[in-house]
DNA sequence: TTTCCTGCAAATTATTTGCAAGTGA
DNA sequence: TCACTTGCAAATAATTTGCAGGAAA
C-alpha cells in the first residue's frame, strides 16, 4: 500500500518543512493525473478545480517532490520538463513519437539489470535514470 | 573514412540550402571539439579565433546539424542543450555526475540491442535513443 | 539574379527569485 | 510566536524570430 500524502510528510518532516493547502494540492493533482504532466497544465487543472496555486508554488512543490522521491522529472524532447508520479509504480522509460507526440511507456527488466552493472563497474552510486527512445510511432511511420 | 563536411554538404544540397562560411565553421568546431558542447560555448570559441559567428546562427546550424546526423543533441540535466557529433563515432550513453557534473561515457551492446528489440515489438522506428543515469560518481559518493 | 543567409535586437518560453504579507506547528 | 510559505511581479536563461541588408549558386 502506497500513501504518498504520508511518504511526503515524512520527508518534509525530515526538512522542516510543512504541509500546507498548496503543497497537498499539487501534490494530489500529481499523484491522481494519469502519465506525465507539465507545471502549466497543473496551473491550470488546479485553477479550474477548487485550488488555486501560483506557478512559482507549483514550481518549488515539484522541486521537493521530486527530492522525495514521489516524483521524478522527465525530458521528453519538448523544451519543458514533464513530471511523473513514481511512488508505487515500477519503474519504465518512454519510447517517443516525434511526429504525433504520443509516449509509449515499456519496462525492461533486462536493461535495468546491466544498467546497475554499469554503475558498479564505474562504482557510480546511480540516483536515477532515463532510456528515451525518439522516433516515430508505428501510426506515423 | 568520415568526411563530415561532404556528408553536410549532401544533406544540404538535398534541402537546397548552401555552405557558407558560418555553418562550415560551425561544423568544423563541433566536429574537432572532443566531448559535449554547449551553444554559448561554441559562440565563445568560435569568437575566440577568426570565425565570429552570431548566437542565432549558431543555433540555426546546429538545427542543422543534428538534422542531417552528424550531431546529436543531449539532455544532461543542466537545464540546457548539449551537442555532440556522432559521425564516425559508436553510439554511446552516459553517466552523469549530479554532484560535480562530470559526464562519464558508456557503450552496451546488449543495451543496444534489447532496445531495437523493444523498437520492433512496437513497430516503433528508432531515430535516436539515450540512456542518461544520474547519481554521484566515485569521487563524490 | 534569385534564393537563401546572417546579425541584431526584440520576442518567447520556461523557470527562478526577492520581498512583503500570511499561516501552520 | 516564529520559522517557514505564498503570490506577485520582476529577473534569468535558453532559444527563437522578424527583418533589413549581404552573399552563395
Amino acid at each position: 500500500m502506497v500513501r504518498p500524502v504520508e511518504t511526503f510528510l515524512k520527508y518534509l518532516d525530515s526538512k522542516h518543512l510543512k504541509l500546507t493547502r498548496e503543497r497537498k494540492a499539487v501534490l494530489e493533482e500529481v499523484f491522481f493525473h494519469p502519465g506525465h504532466l507539465e507545471a502549466e497544465e497543473l496551473t491550470h487543472t488546479l485553477r479550474s478545480k477548487k485550488s488555486r496555486v501560483s506557478r512559482a508554488t507549483i514550481y518549488r512543490t515539484l522541486e521537493l517532490l521530486v527530492d522525495s522521491g514521489i516524483v521524478r522529472k522527465i525530458d521528453l524532447g519538448h523544451g519543458h520538463s514533464h513530471y511523473e508520479h513514481i511512488l508505487g509504480h515500477t519503474h519504465h522509460d518512454h519510447l517517443v513519437c516525434l511526429k504525433c507526440g504520443k509516449v509509449i511507456e515499456f519496462t525492461d527488466k533486462k536493461i535495468e539489470r546491466l544498467q546497475t552493472n554499469i554503475c558498479q563497474k564505474s562504482r557510480f552510486q546511480e540516483i536515477s535514470h532515463t532510456v528515451q527512445i525518439f522516433g516515430y510511432c508505428k501510426d506515423c511511420r
